[in-house]
DNA sequence: GGGTGCCGCTTTTTT
DNA sequence: AGCGGCACCC
């Protein structure tokens, strides 16, 4: 008999409202098990409901690891777990975070510094070239990139640098082969991981290390992984051996969402679940309570064309609702516009809010066409993208001093910040340096600290060079305070603002701004997380993903890639793009199991949608500055025959454009490609002088999208013009240095 | 030897 | 928007 902690009245609750597969989940409780969830069929429901049945049988929570794919599933499964559960403590995150949480643990063991930085892909690359250096490997024959990509994909593999040499054949191999160990050894000696190592070490560790993982899995009796179809190698030989003793390992995933295998995702993992885990439970959830018949048919219909899958249905649960629609537009500008307009036209009337509606998208390069038509059309909108403000050049600055603080080995924010602010210290000067450390074996900071030392290297230059080192250790205090006081003193000892100031003498308000949101942004940290300090700021920084930023509440249009929509749904929701070469993207072409992946995304595309589906693609398309004729995806002509298809354009030609409106009664033309319209003139600094541009005009520019001119003041080079843009508010430019096209106005 | 400004490239998807 | 490569000036 199972233990009971929880009462039966309780018990029902959890399971009242679910059907009966998904009670078998939940209430399974020892031994291995798959659960094949299709899209829709309430897994995430099922595995919350899972951790609280659990700890009503007694379970202790710290016994339970939950993986799941993003830090913002983690956290809202965690807090709906937390309202259900009887207690709290059950650890859910992601593998990458679960990585850090095991590294720092049994950091010593492992030979590595609790305190070490966690790189990103700009970091790795730069390790790369490094490394690349060190190997003598010509970087103009090999590119950093595509021997970073190499690195990672072996570790993924959970291949040691020996073992990638010994089966290393071809010429880039090779190269790849002799790079591999010294970026390896690079990375220790700077007490920096990368991504993937946050899943390679840990993955290594308990497979080499019988005591650790003993250890491991005695602590971590069950585990549940989500999104199993995703894991890679690395992933899924730290689940199988945190799984030995205690083999409660239950997976859940859909094996038709298997979209990452570009950064090493192996969809066999879960079709080859029952092979590795010999009596393991299988059930299957595949009534589907998202989406509309009419959205399931054609879901089912498109995935039913790949090859390399076991035939499923889904069942639904839903009512018919309204045809799929797939609407064919002249070009990108008018694909664009029609979706703001009828987003718009469904908010005016009532029957929807703006945040119903969900624009998905092959690639970040797309939403171009999208930001400026819901701007024209006044429709709020949130990119889904990556936190760009974080990657913004001067924050970045600022959080790489912070890393160097936290860690005085951290060559690579070493190199990013000791010429930032200019202290005269040029390439030559840092190649000397470099040479030094290396014949010395130790870190950039600490031969910069004896620098004068350091032979061909001028007087000046050594002097700003242990000025630096100086600096540096006077800070060192701060990394063990909070961290909006660390950037604070941080920039007022490095004088960084007023660097900036001088270099540009407008627009760089910008910057400044930015650096001041950026200690708003880790004073609300240290307050919500006062424990975690700069080290926690700084990986929280770096873990973050996409979605992380995504709003659900927030009242706009979501736009994201399909890949940052998996797991997410929306009443409403747009398939812009549908061509051949995008969806299918061109590079998965000629390789038959990559056109399955896609279709795989299309169908993840489909399947987020709840009443609504509308498809659509553009004859014309302007890619990489060029216009050219597009053909229709593939997966439009698979989609089942009770799709509505219609035509747009052609028989409206000639039609006068719509007007839309700006704040101040400023018409303008509702359409125009995105660049060298020719309605639009451009004006750069160079060439012939400005034409002037007059308060109230409108202008567009590349990045803040379209605007009204306040005013224009000044004279000669020092001539600024103010600008209030319609959703970034307010920016003043230097006349001769901004590009602005003058947007033409409907007579 | 260092700083600055300009050009051209980037872009498939991401923890 | 950022960056590497390059030419040019101090």
């Amino acid at each position: 008999m199972r233990m009971t902690l929880g009462s039966d009245a309780f018990e029902d609750q959890l399971l009242a409202d679910l059907n009966e597969p998904q009670r078998q989940a939940v209430t399974h409780f020892e031994g291995p098990a798959l659960i094949l969830a299709g899209p829709g069929s309430g897994k995430t429901r099922v595995i919350t409901r899972r951790i609280a049945w659990l700890i009503a049988q007694g379970v202790k929570p710290w016994h339970i690891l939950a993986i799941t794919f993003t830090n913002k599933a983690a956290g809202e499964m965690r807090a709906r777990v937390e309202a259900i559960a009887p207690q709290k403590g059950a650890i859910i995150s992601t593998f990458h975070s679960f990585g850090v949480r095991f590294m720092r643990q049994y950091a010593a063991r492992l030979g590595f510094e609790p305190t070490f930085t966690i790189y990103d892909q700009t970091d790795r690359g730069r390790m790369t070239k490094i490394a690349l250096e060190d190997a003598k490997v010509d970087s103009n024959r090999f590119s950093p990139e595509a021997i970073s990509g190499a690195i990672s994909r072996a570790k993924n593999q959970l291949l040691s640098p020996d073992r990638y040499a010994a089966e290393a054949r071809d010429f880039f191999s090779r190269a790849v082969a002799e790079v591999y160990p010294r970026y390896e050894k690079r990375m220790r000696d700077a007490g920096a991981l990368d991504f993937d190592d946050l899943l390679y070490w840990p993955a290594l560790a308990l497979r080499n290390d019988p005591t650790l993982r003993t250890e491991a899995d005695e602590r971590w009796r069950f585990v549940l992984v989500d999104e199993y179809q995703d894991t890679n190698t690395a992933q899924y030989a730290i689940a199988r051996n945190l799984c030995q003793d205690y083999p409660n390992l239950l997976v859940v995933g859909d094996p038709d969402q298997s979209i990452y295998k570009f950064r090493g995702s192996d969809i066999r993992n879960i079709l080859d679940f029952e092979r590795d885990y010999p009596g393991a439970k299988v059930l299957h959830l595949s009534d589907n309570y998202r989406s509309s018949r009419h959205i399931l048919r054609a879901a089912d219909a498109l995935i039913a064309n790949n090859q390399q899958r076991k035939p499923k249905k889904l069942t639904p649960r839903e009512r018919e609702g309204r045809p799929v629609e797939v609407v064919t537009h002249d070009d990108q500008g008018r694909e664009a516009d029609a979706i703001a307009r009828l987003v718009k036209e469904e908010v005016q009337s009532g029957r929807r809010s703006f945040r119903d509606f969900a624009v998905l998208l092959r690639m970040n390069a797309l939403t171009r066409a999208f930001e400026q038509a819901f701007i024209r059309q006044k429709v709020p909108f949130q990119i889904v993208k990556g936190l760009a403000f974080f990657d913004r050049k001067e924050n970045k600055d600022v959080l790489a001093y912070l890393r160097l603080l936290v860690n005085i080995r951290d060559d690579v924010s070493f190199l990013r910040v000791v010429n930032e602010p200019p202290r005269g210290i040029g390439a030559t000067t840092l190649e000397r340096l470099q040479e030094y450390a290396n014949s010395r074996e130790t870190t950039l900071l600490s031969a910069a600290a004896q620098a004068e030392f350091i032979p061909d290297v001028t007087a000046r230059a050594a002097q700003s060079l242990s000025a630096f080192a100086r600096l540096i250790g006077e800070l060192q205090d701060l990394a063990s305070g909070p961290p909006h006081e660390a950037i604070k003193k941080v920039l007022e000892k490095t004088r960084y603002r007023e660097s900036l100031k001088t270099k540009d003498v407008m627009a760089d308000d910008d910057r400044i701004a930015n650096i001041e949101e950026l200690v708003t942004a880790a004073r609300q940290f240290s307050e919500a997380n006062p424990d975690l300090g700069v080290a926690g700021f700084l990986e929280n920084i770096t873990l973050a993903g996409d979605i992380d930023s995504y709003d659900a509440k927030e009242e706009s249009v979501t736009m994201m890639t399909l890949h940052a929509a998996k797991g997410l749904e929306f009443p409403v929701v747009f398939l812009p793009a549908m061509e051949q070469g995008i969806l299918p993207h061109e590079r998965s072409l000629n390789n038959p199991s990559d056109v399955e992946e896609e279709r795989r995304l299309c169908f993840v595309g489909i399947t987020r949608a709840m009443e609504e589906l509308h498809l659509s693609c553009a004859r014309m398309r302007e890619f990489r500055g060029r216009t050219i004729y597009t053909v229709q995806s593939m997966f439009l002509s698979e989609l089942p025959s009770d799709v509505k298809r219609s035509e747009r354009g052609v028989s409206e030609m000639g039609s006068p454009p719509e007007a839309a409106w700006l704040d101040g009664d400023v018409p303008i033309v509702r359409r125009e490609p995105a660049r060298s319209a020719p309605t639009a003139t451009a004006y750069s600094s160079s060439g012939t002088s400005p034409a002037p541009y007059e308060p109230g005009e409108v202008v567009q520019h590349d990045t803040y999208g379209l605007g009204q001119v306040l005013e224009v003041s000044g004279h000669g080079a020092t001539r600024k013009i103010r600008i209030r843009f319609i959703t970034q508010g307010l920016r003043t430019f230097l006349v001769d240095k901004v590009v602005l096209k003058k947007v033409a106005r409907d007579r």
